[in-house]
DNA sequence: TTGTAAGCGTTATCAG
DNA sequence: CTGATAACGCTTACAA
């Protein structure tokens, strides 16, 4: 039996029963004073037509439109498309659309996906910040609007709002103690941009574990740069053209660790005999790399359902006080190595 | 200096300038008889206010959304967001929104995202099929109704409408050309639900590619399955007990390729010495992954930007007759073996 | 060249 | 309990 596809409106109800519009209206809506016998009717027919009342005109009317905006970066990003999963996952079954708009890392772009998405009249909106964005005055005027927001991921200390990330500073620290504990004493650090709040919390993991272990924090040991793969190797090189080069590296995204990767075996590098690979990753192919990867696995999925949760929670009752707060979702440590068979999982 | 994200309306612009709303809409849409003094105001009023009009009236109203819907089975898929990644980037400048809708391979959803964007009224719809749909009625509806369709990657031999594809044959038949040129004889192949458009054009390279070197076709060297990493295990166990086992494995999807990959080491099997493997892939870390993997590699990006221009050409013209064709873009067969220091590239 | 009014689908308000 | 009517932002005949 296929599925009709033929969209009826409240008025082909209406006509059809010799009713009114508002009489419909009220029936579908459940509440209000209205015959039990008519609100039968009308449901009757609203199910035999499979009527599916227009989400344009319930936006425009300025009730909820039952949609969520979704902001970041970039979606081919196997971090950002898991968590768009989990968001998508908990707005399906809670009634909620999603509307995606990528800021491919620009600003500007971000703005104007601010701005559409208000006028598309999203009932909340769920972002994850460009890596050039540090003014966030177009998210406080979202506030403003009392439009519910959520950040996750990419997140800013400027703004008063709930938050959802990864504990970035606990993966850290266990992937630098672990480097140390397996005899490491220079650690590379290859990351992204400085200014996000993910870099920062990762940075300061890794040196409170150098710390912890008396270990000396050399800022030459650390490299920002973007995602382009073609910047690691030259990066690599340096650092290991170094008169004391490293032991080891770890790196901040799966696309460092997999460009570091592939400059150490250019330079016929053996992992983990001369040097020690750690990056923070979302590739859960990463146990096929070779040589032996370990990893600090992100929660992509979870961030993003809990994100979605918190989100439609402040949407639907926005009258109640909502408590703001940063939730830190856990990381998995993952130490794999030659001699391993299976992966050895820790978790922390 | 902040971009402002308040939004104002055409009545805001009529309002300040002391003239009507139909005049500011005509100055706006810059066409018809309007005197060029107004519109000049009008212009600078409207780019002083930060004006940007309510996409929601304008669907509402019939006209242009300048929306694409794009309805494919799952974003958490390197293939699929590589894809929205590609239409993304031509709407954008083209002036496009895309909203995307997942079906999660299931047929109810998918009728029910088509629903959806239709009540949307996006201006066109860009769609891969989930695995559970073989009716396509709900997509012929969306063709009676005029609005622009176009299929990609998971297409339906049904309808008559453009679709894009990579050329799957072609692929496929490089794959094991080069499997049997290798000294292969027994290439089992392991690879997704049958009954979808891209299985059956792979399984005809497949099997061209034997036939041409006096093959024979065997049906018990051939698994169907989903896409679960759990299945893909005891699949290469049973084929391995079999009395004359495979020598080779050709997979269809990065992620049976990667499941075998895991099944063959821990049956202590190397590659490409005791089998070798060639996987349909689209994960662009595949070069790392050990044993050396081969692979046919997906134009993902390119397959999403060739689509989103034919939806675009088609909603912007649609007065003119246009050619309804499959656009098959090609494949490239990246082969590895540990010998190579690095890759080499055999373009079909 | 410009203004008025109707209408897109729905809901809220106010009479009946 | 139900039916008009207005309104959301915008476009477009139709009038002026």
């Amino acid at each position: 039996m296929p599925l009709p596809v033929e969209t009826y409106t409240i008025k082909d109800i209406a006509r059809e029963l010799g009713i009114s519009t508002s009489t419909v209206s009220r029936a579908l809506r459940g509440s209000y004073e209205i015959n039990p016998e008519t609100k039968r009717l009308v449901m009757e027919c609203a199910e035999r037509l499979n009527y599916r009342p227009n989400p344009i005109a319930l936006s425009l009317k300025g009730s909820a439109s039952r949609a969520i905006g979704v902001i970041l970066p970039q979606i081919a990003n196997y971090f950002f498309s898991q968590a768009i999963n989990g968001i998508e996952a908990i707005a399906y079954n809670r009634g909620y659309h999603v509307i995606i708009f990528q800021s491919q890392e620009s600003y500007e772009r971000e703005v104007a996906n601010v701005q559409q998405s208000m006028s598309r009249k999203v009932d909340g909106l769920l972002m994850s910040l460009s890596s050039e964005t540090s003014d966030v005055a177009h998210l406080q005027e979202v506030l403003d609007k009392n439009v519910p927001l959520v950040l996750f991921d990419r997140v800013s200390a400027d703004l008063n709002v709930t938050k959802v990330v990864a504990d970035n500073f606990g993966g850290a620290f266990a992937a630098t103690e672990h480097l140390i504990q397996s005899g490491r004493r220079r650690i590379a650090h290859l990351t992204i941009q400085p200014w996000l709040s993910i870099t920062q919390e990762r940075l300061a993991g890794y040196r409170a574990a150098l710390e912890k272990h008396g270990l000396e924090f050399d800022e030459s040991l650390i490299r920002y740069g973007t995602f382009g793969p073609d910047e690691v190797g030259p990066m690599v090189d340096e650092l290991m053209r170094h008169s004391a080069p490293p032991d080891a590296f770890f790196t901040a995204s799966d696309r460092l660790a997999v460009g570091c990767l592939q400059a150490l075996r250019q330079r016929n590098l053996h992992i983990p005999e001369d040097v020690s690979l750690i990056g923070f990753t979302n590739l859960n192919v990463a146990d096929f790399l070779a040589p032996p990867l370990s990893t600090v696995v992100q929660p992509a999925t979870e961030i993003g359902q809990v994100a979605a949760e918190r989100l439609i929670d402040q949407i639907e009752r926005k009258h109640r006080a909502l408590p703001i707060e940063t939730v830190k979702i856990p990381t998995e440590l993952i130490v794999r190595s030659s001699t391993m068979t299976s992966s050895e999982v820790v978790k922390l």
